[in-house]
DNA sequence: GTCAGTGCAAAGCTTTTGCAGCGCG
DNA sequence: CGCGCTGCAAAAGCTTTGCACTGAC
């Protein structure tokens, strides 16, 4: 659950905002290169302070804007941990994980659980709701703020 | 999961606050009898509206401290849900839950699992992170506004 | 040339904090 | 009768929206 740089994700993000009649403005382009670079989840502010760390000047409304229709069109999965939205590639297909928040930093890291998904599933599929996706948080001490305290 | 007015958490909760030191005050109190009458989680704006509404004026700073003080002793349980935190009692024992949320209309509604828990526990054991809470939220459509759609 | 996409600034929500006064213990 | 609790109002995040302008097609 740690691979980096995931060009197959930012060409089929690119493809399906285009099939989807959009247009490919510069803001969107950083934004998923930005996303494709990532291990993990990160938030608006922590995308747009990377970005321009990179030299890449887009405003903040324009990261928040990108997320929202990757979002949509289920590019990307957001999260809600604690005031915050997190947001990551969503691959299709492979690398389904879930996260785990350490309470004294606020560190996430994400792990993966084949055996809990399958329970999830079966879960999903015997209630009146239907369901079309779900998260998982853990939340704890991560083992440096352990260490440290 | 449907029971609604819980006596012996409001009871719980009033001896805990007194043995860590605090003062009963009005607000603390009505936040706490309508937290034991709910049946699922509510906001906080949800619990301001209801109180004014039950005639207890009490400020929404004191709603918010009051939720602040109780999740920090644990006696309620915080989960993140969109751009809003939901609250609901938490039982020491029994009636641990989780929750199904409607994309349409908003809607939380909670179920519980067992097998769902033994996968969540055993992953958390073997990790390298020391894990003290968990939520699962599902995502979907509710049975009624899959009808109206 | 048109209109989607963008950046900035202002506004909207949720949540927190400052402060004076009330009231529990 | 002190200090914790409260309500109001102001402020502090996170996120969305209005608007004029740029640039993709």
């Amino acid at each position: 659950v740690n691979r980096s740089t995931d060009p197959d994700w930012a060409e089929h993000a690119a493809a399906e905002l285009k099939a989807a009649g959009h247009r490919a403005g510069g803001a969107r382009k950083v934004v998923i290169d930005l996303l494709a670079d990532q291990h993990c989840c990160l938030t608006a502010q922590q995308i747009y302070d990377r970005l321009r760390e990179r030299g890449s000047v887009v405003g903040i409304a324009s990261v928040y804007r990108a997320l929202d229709l990757f979002t949509n069109l289920r590019l990307v999965h957001r999260i809600d941990i604690g005031p915050a939205a997190y947001f990551e590639p969503n691959n299709p297909g492979g690398d389904h994980h879930h996260h785990v928040v350490c309470e004294q930093c606020g560190g996430v890291s994400a792990f993966e659980d084949p055996s809990l998904e399958r329970s999830i599933d079966r879960v999903a599929k015997s209630m009146s709701h239907s369901v079309s996706g779900h998260d998982v948080v853990l939340r704890g001490t991560c083992a440096d703020c352990e260490d440290a305290g």
